[in-house]
RNA sequence: GGCGACGUGGCCAAGUGGUAAGGCGAGGGUCUGCAAAACCCUUAUUCGCCGGUUCGAAUCCGGCCGUCGCCUCCA
């Protein structure tokens, strides 16, 4: 097993990754709050952590993964009160389409999807450990978490809320508190709103408490790696850490890594500015999964990542290499080439693959060797394919598409309207009869014909060897 | 005000001390009946600016300029 690296954001700093149980890693991940279609802000989250989970099995660690629903919170409150539903009717709807969304992007299921509104009785019991340990305390019908009571209160982000500038939200909380930092763990029952019995009375959970309680019940008192988008670092993932080790006695997570944000056109996706695009206004558009895929996989995980477009069109055309070598392949004969050299190109890329991804998941130089090898392939197909290079080849690409889930245009669904219609057969014939006509020098029919395939999008390659197609 | 990140060729983007990966674009070439498609080659003596440390810096240190994010709704 190789050793990996991550940086780590509790201590700000990259760390050798070392889980608690060998071979076997625990990771929860924030999931999202099911009160509208995901954007894809969101989904570069989500398919960091794919990328994460995937390259942990990649290196032969088993993973027990869970990520959380928000399935109960203000803004599901307000919309299914104004939708004059109740709150399950009115998330089943968007818990649907977020499966769909991460389907349609090839991002794994995980181990468990746990639902806060499931999950009400176990964080009444994490808070009530609280309030006896004198790290809550009661306020009207809700209950807080006392910061002053959590001495390294502000590790994982660095905060330190004296230092914080008092913003008009912490002053218009409704619910009283004895200190301005404090944070709701319990909310009393509010007309119209959904409530559970308490020991304090009926009411609802704060959104912090959900995750630590989710956390403990399918992933343990500690785990191994914590991850979510940055801007969850502060105040969630730290309310976590207060609540859950407070609660514990013990370090909650081992590593916390966290993602940078997608901004849209160099600005920050707002629904104001019109940039709030969900996977379905991309797949609207005509533009595919994959690509949207390989762009939200491109660039390394910590770093800022600007959604443009022409962005999406770039990467289309990036996959358009990997899949037009894999064609050629496909199409060449295996002879005389040099065999011992090409698996030496191949263990070079598996070796630079995997060099990178233990580096903290360095998608960007991980994709960099694919492209590398790409290059060093179609040389071999230019020059002479030895025997067995094509199941070589295939082998290494497969591995890295464990991880990738990208590079392999099969594996995605096409738009089965390509090729207006003609099946491969017909095209087979076309194709036939226009070899025909230029074996003839019958010219003006070749071109027609060709024509034809390509008003189709069918592509037509006349190599040495005769004449190929593809669907463009 | 506090905390943090970033600034690499036309665009995007790797690279944390040893002499600039990769993708897109552009230019040239090969192949072809002509095309197309594809492939190949070329495309940063230089990494925001100024100093410093070092035999050696895009990489470390200091300063400056610029962009962005978080500071209790937010992936």
């Amino acid at each position: 097993m190789k050793p990996v690296k991550f940086f780590n954001s509790l201590g700000r700093r990259l760390q050798e990754f070392e889980p608690l149980e060998p071979a076997h890693v625990r990771l929860y991940t924030c999931g999202p709050t099911v009160y509208d279609r995901i954007h894809i802000g969101n989904l570069r989250t989500f398919i960091f952590e794919d990328i994460l989970r995937r390259t942990l099995r990649f290196f032969g660690y088993r993973v027990t993964q869970a990520m959380n629903l928000t399935d109960v919170e203000d803004k599901i409150i307000a919309a299914a009160l104004e939708a004059e539903v109740d709150i399950d009717t009115f998330t089943a709807p968007h818990v649907e389409s977020f499966f769909e969304d991460l389907a349609a992007l090839r991002v794994e299921r995980v181990e468990h999807y746990p639902r806060a509104t499931e999950h009400v009785a176990e964080m009444i019991a994490m808070i009530e450990r609280l309030l006896a340990a004198g790290y809550a305390y009661r306020a009207d019908d809700s209950v807080f978490f006392r910061i002053a009571a959590d001495h390294d209160y502000g590790k994982l982000s660095g905060i330190d809320l004296d230092q914080v500038r008092r913003g008009q939200r912490v002053q218009s909380d409704e619910y009283g508190k004895q200190d301005a930092r404090d944070f709701v763990l319990w909310k009393g029952a509010k007309e119209g709103e959904p409530e559970w019995p308490s020991p304090w009375g009926p009411g609802r959970p704060g959104w912090h408490i959900e995750c630590s309680a989710m956390s403990r019940k399918y992933l343990g008192k500690t785990f191994d790696i914590h991850c979510g988008g940055v801007d969850n670092l502060f105040p969630h993932h730290e309310n976590e850490i207060a609540q859950s080790e407070s609660a514990n006695c013990c370090p909650l997570a081992r590593y916390w890594l966290h993602s940078e944000h997608l901004t849209v056109d160099g600005e920050k996706m707002s629904k104001s500015l019109g940039n709030c695009y969900t996977l379905g206004d991309l797949l609207d558009r005509g533009l595919p999964a994959r690509s949207i895929r390989y762009l939200l996989a491109s660039v390394h995980y910590r770093q800022q990542l600007d959604f443009t477009f022409d962005k999406l069109a770039e990467a289309g055309r990036a996959l358009k290499r990997i899949d037009d070598m894999r064609f050629r392949l496909a199409h060449e004969a295996e002879k005389d080439g040099d065999s011992a050299s090409l698996d030496l190109a191949a263990s070079d890329f598996e070796n630079a693959f995997a060099e990178a991804l233990a580096d903290d998941l360095n998608t960007a130089a991980a994709l960099g060797a694919v492209f590398t090898f790409v290059h060093a392939v179609n040389g071999f197909i230019d020059h002479g394919l030895p025997p067995g290079a094509r199941a070589r080849v295939q082998a290494a690409l497969d591995r890295a598409d464990q991880v990738l889930a990208v590079l392999d245009v099969g594996e995605w669904a096409g738009s089965p309207e390509a090729g207006g219609g003609l099946s491969d057969a017909e095209i087979d014939a076309l194709v036939e009869a226009r070899s025909d006509a230029r074996a003839s020098r019958n010219f003006a029919a070749a071109d027609r014909i060709r024509d034809q395939l390509s008003e189709a999008g069918v592509v037509v390659e006349d190599t040495p060897h005769g004449s190929r197609w593809k669907r463009a």
